[in-house]
RNA sequence: GGGCCCGUAGCUUAGCCAGGUUGAGCGCACGGCUGAUAACCGUGAGGUCACGCGUUCAAAUCGCGUCGGGCCCA
């Protein structure tokens, strides 16, 4: 049986309900379970980093995610849906480092790297436990139970694969290369790991002199004195033209080269008196200096340095037009060295410090430090034209804040940037959700494309396969698990560090070979997840059968991130993208749309919505509050109005069901088919309108429009559900007998209520599965045990009459105006009117046969509508035109005047109509023409009026003695009701009721509809007079229109 | 400095792809309804559609530029 419902909508309690029935029915399981077989939807979950806590960012995530993957399995789709886990990195070793209070590797390594791996395992598996359980909460369905981790041998293997793929394919290479370097973690990091934020530096010019020419310098600046020492170049632009000039400062002299443009600004930085202009260079002379280090005494490699002059076409006209070159520290410095051959001199260490070839000064002097020492060497020396500070952006390391640096190391690279145009080619055949996503902003990304730094020299990461023969240099790459244990010839329990490391493998050679120290870049891990998650390659068979992915989602951060990792790896290995469609989703902001951060106090935490308000509810508003890839601006406002409106369909769906369970309806024997010559036209409208929601939805869903989806569904539920279908079918609920109409009701109802809660499952599934549990199995315990294994429903196109929805549309737009009439001449809703007219402006207003509806929402006995341009009878005001009048009349006009006001308008109106009018004045008659009154319309005070879309709507208020008896019944019905209520009398409750009304005419009134009133307040004793000697258990007195009545009430 | 997205009422937003009277919700003011009731409904005030220029019979919508916000890059 359908149970009634008590109470409001508790979505909390609901919620925690559905939970434990989920659990206990371990329904995930058996909706997985029952689309096997079924056509195949891989979707590859974007693992989160395990920081322990979730926030409203990833819970919208996976909000996205478990929406999209409930639809698909309603529509038959067998899903892949592992959660997934990024576990390795520096942001937990880090952690881990912060709890023991290391400072560096060497602390580390004293700890011992084997318990070091093992407290960053135990803390990532517990950050994971604490994050399932948050997201379980919103009911996120996922793969919980065997999520893919990147921890995991089974992962680690995946990594390798790739690894030996990309080599296999010539992609993996060693190279000295300028990396970002975090001097404390002493780690390369990649591009992607690099925070920038404005840092106060130095800014310095710097003379150095030319060879050969006395007194002459070429001028350079920089922001990072500390990378001087390293200096073996200069750079110009190929386009630019450049100036010597003789420079006076405190009356001594100078000769400056810098580029032609530039001189000004850079002399009065340098507080130069005086110049005077001695020639002009090109860029090609330009080329033709060389010049001595300013350092040269104190850096010994440096006066073996050749130090000369190159183009650049990245020197841009800023500073001094001449740009320091220093290839050990700087990317483009490293790419121009090359292309020179130029020494590639770094004398910095992995820690950032100086080394020994930095010389005797600065050896050990930690690089950031010694910008100020830089300084004053170079000012003693002379070289230092001007010294200031500069805010300006510079990177630091994400994790520990470290401002980075450059230096030149050995690393290990994907030689990504020869398949740039692959890629590209690859991007365009993928679906991007918006199409933007993918052919700007991704391909943008792309373009920019460079090799891929994967080698990470840390301890909690997958360590690289790769060995090397320390003697003859030959190098292997380990693809798995196995190959390595066949190798080595013994079992490996765990793949990381520093268990690995011990693994020597033999050399063609007769050496021994030892694995690179190194582990991979983070991003590499995620970066196979599409085929990890497969198990692959292990298992080849679920690789054959799913691979590539369906459908990922992710924030726009990933464009460089996961999109791109992703792809990368999957190029070098299987060359090809590795995802068919891609939405990208937008950042959640505050409701300034400001960045949630911990300084600025406004962040606000997923649980705290789910504890405030529920799951579903933060579901609907999160799906609901903006397109997918537009930022979120969270606001409680619009979450608690979300939180109305799902209450407002609680209230929906719960209305009937005290009637239903009451007459006992059965679905199951009393389906609409049965009801079809009984449905009524409103019953009519709301199917159509609930079969074209399930077209609208199911189209919008194709595009991941889900925040029309959910916009549609509301509108549904508000407009046409709540505030209209509603309303219209009350009174049928209240019908006692089997009645053909109400039952006709009761099924359109349930038709429904079952569509739109299959509708709303993939959205609010705690909400849908509750109603479902109620209407659907509690009808038949042979129905599918939950609404997330229901098909998705399907518009029935027979159902669907756009007329009658047209047309429905017009009869609330004429109600809406009713009632507004109704407010201007101050008549009550529940005060009957004689007659509603509808004035149409241009076309013909038709409300098919709605017209019963319309009558009954007015609170009309009669709906007139008029032609086109008709209006109803209108009052006229005469008013006399004094300026025809006097002429004509002269003494007179006075008394015609007096003749006009006492005049009928109408009978005016109509004699004008046919020439002219004769008006009275103390027995005398007077002619008057149509010029000498001006008549103008005045809706009439009984007749008040309100526009709508297409024209008027008047509704007439005039009383007579039916009407008032009817208001006045509907008066005294309310206040019984109101009084039931009080008592707490159940719907079919019978109760004695005695009424005494202390006005003789209003009583008389009332009499007329003794019977309606007695029925409609189920009173079985019922009394109506004047002067009754009031009993019952509840006595009230009211106001009613400013008369005295008396109630009293009891239950029978 | 570059790429992409966004800017509509006090607040949150729809409409923009496909040009044709800017539409809602919250809040505010007033009124109504009453067996969905610790709910609900109506009316009203409140918009130079960020700004400027262009295309067009017609621009919130298309194009260019400026300003502001977000993400990414340099």
């Amino acid at each position: 049986m359908i149970s009634e419902v008590a109470g409001q909508y508790n979505a909390q309690e609901l919620e925690n309900q559905i939970r434990s029935l989920w659990e206990k029915e371990e329904t995930y399981r058996k909706v997985r379970m029952q689309r096997v077989g079924g056509k195949k939807f891989f979707f590859v979950d974007g693992p989160p980093y395990t920081t322990g806590r979730i926030h409203l960012g990833t819970a919208w995530n996976k909000v996205i995610k478990d929406s999209v993957l409930r639809y698909k399995s309603m529509n038959s789709f067998e899903v892949k849906d592992r959660a997934g886990w990024d576990m390795h990195g520096l942001p937990i070793e880090v952690k881990v480092e912060e709890s023991f209070g290391f400072r560096n590797k060497k602390d580390i390594e004293t700890y011992g790297v084997d318990k070091f791996i093992q407290r960053c395992k135990e803390f990532a598996l517990r950050q994971k436990d604490d994050m399932t359980a948050q997201f379980k909460i919103l009911g996120a369905w996922l793969d919980w139970d065997d999520p893919y981790m990147t921890l995991k041998n089974e992962y680690l293997e995946a990594a390798w694969w790739t690894l030996k793929k990309a080599h296999e394919n010539n992609l993996l290479e060693r190279g000295l290369r300028v990396v970002n370097w975090c001097p404390r973690c002493e780690t390369a990091i990649a591009d992607s790991e690099v925070e920038y934020w404005d840092e106060t530096d130095y800014s310095i010019y710097v003379k150095f002199p030319i060879i050969g020419e006395e007194n002459t310098f070429i001028v350079i600046w920089t922001t990072t004195p500390w990378t001087i020492p390293a200096n073996v170049a200069v750079a110009v632009n190929p386009t630019f033209q450049y100036s010597k000039v003789r420079a006076i400062k405190d009356g001594r002299a100078e000769i400056l080269i810098m580029a032609s443009d530039l001189v000004e600004s850079v002399l009065k930085i340098g507080r130069y008196q005086d110049y005077e202009l001695l020639g002009v260079l090109s860029a090609q002379q330009m080329q033709e200096l060389k010049y001595n280090h300013p350092l040269g005494d104190m850096v010994p490699r440096q006066k073996e340095i050749v130090h000369g002059v190159y183009a650049a076409d990245f020197v841009t006209a800023e500073n001094t037009g001449c740009v320091h070159i220093a290839p050990g520290h700087g990317l483009e410095d490293y790419e121009l060295g090359l292309n020179h051959h130029l020494e590639i001199f770094c004398p910095v260490g992995e820690d950032g410090r100086y080394t020994e070839e930095a010389g005797e000064k600065y050896r050990g002097e930690y690089v950031k430090e010694a910008d100020g020492v830089v300084i004053a060497d170079l000012e003693e020396k002379g070289r230092l034209l001007a010294s200031g500070r500069l805010a300006h952006r510079y990177g630091h390391c994400w994790r520990c804040k470290t401002p980075i640096i450059f230096i030149a190391t050995s690393q290990w690279f994907l030689r990504i940037s020869d398949l740039r145009d692959r890629m590209l080619d690859e991007v365009a055949r993928v679906t991007w959700y918006p199409e933007w996503a993918g052919s700007a902003r991704f391909a943008d990304w792309i373009n920019n494309a460079r090799d891929w730094c994967i080698s990470r020299q840390r301890y909690w990461g997958i360590p690289l396969p790769i060995w090397t023969c320390p003697d003859c240099k030959h190098m292997e790459v380990i693809g798995t698990a196995a190959e390595l244990e066949a190798r080595a010839g013994r079992k490996l329990a765990d793949l990381h560090r520093p268990d690995v490391d011990s693994v020597l493998l033999d050399c063609p050679c007769g050496g021994k070979m030892k694995r690179s120290p190194d582990v991979f870049d983070v991003w590499f891990d995620s970066a196979v997840a599409s085929w990890a998650t497969l198990r692959f390659p292990s298992h080849e068979k679920d690789f054959n059968e799913w691979w590539p992915a369906d459908f990922i989602t992710e924030g726009h951060d990933q464009t460089r991130g996961w999109f791109y990792s992703q792809l990368g790896a999957s190029m070098v290995s299987f060359g090809r993208a590795p995802y068919k469609s891609v939405l990208m989703h937008g950042f959640t902001l505050d409701d300034q749309g400001r960045k949630m951060s911990k300084s600025i106090g406004n962040i606000v935490q997923p649980e705290e919505v789910v504890q405030k308000f529920g799951a579903d509810i933060l579901r609907f508003y999160v799906l609901g509050a903006n397109a997918p890839w537009e930022d979120l601006h969270f606001s409680w406002d619009a979450v608690e109005n979300t939180s109305r409106m799902l209450n407002i369909f609680w209230n929906a769906y719960r209305f009937a069901l005290p009637y239903m369970v009451l007459d006992k309806f059965d679905a199951k024997k009393a389906d609409l088919s049965k009801y079809e010559k009984s449905l009524r036209p409103e019953d009519r409208w709301i199917l159509s309108r609930v079969n074209s929601l399930v077209s609208d939805v199911t189209a919008e869903m194709e595009g991941y429009q889900l925040h029309r989806i959910v916009r549609s569904i509301s509108d549904f539920i508000l407009e046409d559900l709540s505030r209209w279908y509603i309303q219209l079918v009350r009174p049928r609920t209240w019908i006692e007998q089997d009645d053909p109409d109400k039952l006709a009701a009761y099924a359109t109802i349930y038709e429904v209520m079952v569509k739109l809660c299959k509708l709303m499952a993939p959205f609010t599934p705690f909400l849908s599965e509750a109603i479902y549990g109620n209407l659907v199995k509690g009808l038949d315990a042979a129905a599918l045990p939950s609404v997330h294994m229901c098909n998705w429903p399907s518009a029935d196109e027979a159902r669907i009459d756009k007329r009658l929805e047209a047309s429905m549309a017009l009869v609330r737009e004429v109600s809406m105006a009713a009632s507004n009439a109704r407010q201007k001449g101050g008549r009550k809703l529940r005060w009957p009117v004689s007659e509603i007219v509808i004035a149409p402006a241009k076309d013909a207003v038709d409300l098919d046969n709605l017209d019963s509806v319309l009558r009954g929402q007015t609170n009309a006995k009669k709906i007139t509508i008029l032609s086109p341009g008709e209006k109803p009878r209108m009052d006229l005001e005469l008013s006399p035109v004094h300026k025809k009048i006097g002429p004509v009349y002269k003494g007179e006009a006075r008394a015609v005047v007096q003749a006009i006001a006492a005049a009928d308008a109408f009978d005016v109106k109509k004699q004008l109509d046919g020439g002219e009018a004769t008006v009275t004045h103390a027995g005398k008659d007077y002619k008057i023409t149509a010029e000498m009154v001006q008549i103008k319309e005045l809706p009439p005070e009984n007749l008040p009026a309100a526009e709508f879309s297409r024209g008027y709507v008047y509704v007439d208020i005039t009383l007579n003695p039916e009407l008032e008896a009817e208001g006045y019944a509907r008066e005294i019905i309310r206040r019984i009701q109101d009084m039931r209520k009080e008592l707490d009398l159940r719907v079919e409750d019978q109760i004695r009721a005695m009424v005494d009304i202390e006005s003789k005419p209003i009583l008389d009134l009332a009499l007329l509809k003794k019977e309606h009133i007695a029925g409609e307040v189920r009173a079985k004793d019922f009394q109506l007079g004047l002067g009754l000697k009031l009993t019952g258990r509840l006595v009230k007195d009211w106001d009613i229109e400013g008369i005295c009545v008396r109630i009293g009430i009891d239950q029978i």
